[in-house]
DNA sequence: GTTAGCACTCGCACAATAAGAGTGCTAACA
DNA sequence: TGTTAGCACTCTTATTGTGCGAGTGCTAAC
């Protein structure tokens, strides 16, 4: 069931129209701003079969059209070209991109923000995901008598460490034969098999060191690891909304900023997204609070493996070709420098 | 200028009403609602004594009275008892202010979350100030040939590590003597202070320490003070405003929104006010995008010495009674939690 | 000094009206 | 058969007018 050249050519009119002002679209507007060379009435045949078929609803009778869900998608699927930005942009982009940025978490809030501004969208990102990590070593510094640092180096270079407080004091020694045994036990696992390991047996021998490790070192331990799989959340541009006419109802402005608190919710859904650039539509997202809304994101890469994502929401009435295409530019150079950083064949 | 007792009462009614309801407050209201035995006529009479005085304004002509900022002022200061918060309300928020807090920085956001929902405001809470903490020691932990770890440790028992990466391979021992010069020539120092020394000129006679140490560990360094200086800002509740009748214009609600993403405009405003608790009611803010709100802060201590802040920021319509009482019931008791887990004296 | 009474003022909600934008249908045209 | 002009009709929005209610301020009486 295709469409008409014909149809498609006015499809993308109004969505074009549609997107720039949020007004709907008369038949009128259409013939006098687009030089498809047919008159209104024509168009109005044609913008009521679309309509049939789903492309277009009518706010109320005697109103313009609005472009529907299946509408937008076909034009992100079909009709859309790729809006290829000049070097100009790119090069501005990457520059801000790279302003004051510092180390490598920064880089990715840094993303957001500059996402944010570009799109006039609301943006988010999340921070590389770490479940792929290996446990390097462990290390335990003594501070004083009774407070240690607990320092966990995983292999990619990326240290975590938490004080840890003990309730007597430990010698180095203890602290040095500890650390080792640690090593020993979780070096090579991933950090969400290291939360999963039983190493106290390994001490079965010595009792106090057991004691010492189980009621002090575990529990900053595991602190540690779970803030080290903790995968951050960045969220810029929120008070964009207050430009977008969808959003000028204060109802409506309450409820995105009651669904951007839910963070929780938030990442479980750009977590569950897969690869590559996803564009969701309105209503395709299964969760009711995000029907409204159209989301785009990225992922950004290490090592080839799928760690983070970037990405904009707004409502449907989007430029999605714009949109992709600085999402998709930004995470390419995220992915980019993570080589440049992790790796060491550089100079 | 004394007000007589009279008009203290009605005064005390126009704001108790005002608050209450967001409405201005007639004569009427407040004699049938207000138990001061006399007829609306003298209030009325009254009214516009207080009006005239600065106490009062009028939106209209014929619309109730609003109390002024010199109203809200005199009630803070001489009218309003603090409300004492039962036992059981005491209870209820300890309980939920330790819920879930594994550290102390995660105390003060958890204090801002709490506050924000009792008071159903918007809440902000500064993590301790770190000027007066002193180094302790340095130290430089090998990862792998080229990667280690820099360590900071604050007499405090406070560790904050960074990654540096170096332009070339050294040796375990360089990196013990360079950690042994750092400790050497920081310990003791302020973290601001550290800022300023020069310690290059002690690698005078080992120049290829010096470079290492210049080019290498010196950025990481600095980079780690200036974090460990970082006050962190937390705001807890924003999206509460859209409650508030204040804000139920879209315009309001932006600015409101668009204030509060000036974090660093907050910053310097929460940390300029005194100590105690500090109550800044509309116009007596001095910046012009403060002088709706009203602002009250309460500091928190460790030492004795002031470190952090907590407070709320809402119309000059609030319920001073209860928000300083919880405010200082909230700092009160992380007071008292950082004299806990820093000394040593329990148990 | 206090109060009742009353005229007056304003804002707000509501209805009525007019204007404008846009559709859908019909009939004519190429 | 597809296209177009014309026209009646629908629906929204802005504007205007009206009445009501809440509240004031003033005056005169208590």
């Amino acid at each position: 069931m295709d469409l008409s050249e014909r149809k498609l050519k006015i499809l993308q009119a109004i969505i074009a129209d549609f997107v720039r002002t949020a007004e709907p679209v008369g038949s009128r507007t259409i013939s006098r701003n687009y030089d498809l060379g047919i008159s209104p009435a024509t168009i109005r045949n044609e913008m009521s079969d679309l309509e049939e078929m789903g492309y277009l609803t009518h706010p109320h009778t005697s109103s313009g059209r609005v472009p529907s869900a299946k509408a937008y998608r076909l034009y992100v699927n079909e009709i859309m070209e790729k809006k290829e930005l000049t070097q100009e942009e790119k090069d501005a982009i990457a520059q801000r991109l790279y302003e004051n940025v510092s180390e490598l978490d920064n880089l990715i809030e840094r993303a957001a923000h500059v996402l944010s501004e570009i799109t006039s969208l609301t943006a988010f990102a999340l921070s590389p995901g770490k479940e792929q990590e290996k446990l390097k070593y462990i290390n335990l510094i003594p501070v004083d008598e009774r407070t240690v640092v607990l320092m966990i180096v995983a292999d990619s270079g990326e240290v975590s460490n938490t004080t840890v407080r003990l309730d007597k004091p430990a010698s180095e020694d203890t602290l040095r034969v500890l650390a080792k045994n640690m090593t020993y036990n979780y070096s090579g696992k991933t950090l969400s098999e290291a939360l999963k390991v039983d190493i106290i047996k390994s001490f079965r021998e010595d009792a106090e060191a057991m004691a010492m490790f189980q009621n002090n070192i575990v529990p900053g331990f595991i602190r540690t690891l779970e803030d080290m799989l903790n995968v951050n959340l960045y969220m810029e541009g929120l008070t964009n909304i207050f430009s977008i006419p969808e959003y000028s109802d204060i109802e409506k402005a309450r409820h995105f900023f009651e669904m951007m608190d839910r963070k929780e919710d938030i990442r479980r859904k750009l977590i569950g997204t897969d690869d590559g650039i996803i564009v969701t539509i309105g209503g395709e997202n299964q969760e009711a609070e995000f029907c409204d809304c159209s989301i785009v994101t990225a992922t950004y890469h290490v090592d080839g493996r799928m760690v983070g994502k970037l990405g904009v929401i707004g409502p449907t009435r989007m430029k999605y070709d714009e949109v992709t295409s600085v999402v998709e530019f930004l995470t390419d150079n995220i992915s980019k420098s993570f080589m440049i950083t992790e790796g060491d064949e550089d100079e």
